[in-house]
DNA sequence: GCCAACGTTGGC
DNA sequence: GCCAACGTTGGC
């Protein structure tokens, strides 16, 4: 199994939103960076876990932990032309975008912030894609050491 | 609100 | 295939 890190604006779809959702599950839609499709069609699996991120807010950081229950199909925000993430090169009988569903299973007590992860930068955590320079990536892949580390500093 | 970094688009 | 222009991301 592998490990992930994926981004979500908490005023978009924050980690409350998650857990009031039915089954604290639901799709991961509006992906539109092609890395980051690759990752969800190609990559994850179910059972996959992933740190769920708050970006672009008071404190980005890492707030809890997801589990990928199904695994990469056809996002059909795509197909919606009155959606705000409608694509008209993507076809039903050709979909461009792609999408996966998550459930919550841990919301950390405090968010493990961006700024207590960059003091381990250059160390445990070193190369950890969300601390790179310039990293947008939504979607990224997290080692099992990172992981483990990171999961003891919740 | 600012702006650096980055991905995508499209003219050539 | 190059690269300038543009739009977006996301920390600060």
């Amino acid at each position: 199994m592998s490990y992930w890190l994926m981004k979500s604006e908490p005023v978009t779809f924050g980690i409350d939103a998650l857990a009031a959702s039915p089954r604290k599950t639901t799709s991961w839609d509006g992906v539109r960076n092609f890395q980051a499709r690759n990752f969800m069609r190609d990559r994850m699996k179910v059972g996959d876990l992933a740190f769920f991120y708050h970006s672009n807010c008071d404190e980005p950081g890492i707030v809890g932990v997801v589990k990928i229950v199904r695994e990469g199909y056809p996002d059909p925000t795509a197909f919606d032309r009155n959606d705000a993430h409608y694509d008209p090169d993507s076809k039903p009988d050709n979909p461009r975008w792609y999408m996966v569903d998550v459930q919550l299973q841990r919301k950390f007590p405090h968010t493990i912030s961006l700024t207590s992860l960059k003091k381990h930068a250059d160390g445990k955590l070193k190369g950890l894609a969300v601390l790179q320079r310039g990293n947008r990536l939504s979607i990224t892949p997290v080692s099992a050491a990172h992981w483990k580390f990171i999961l003891d500093l919740a």
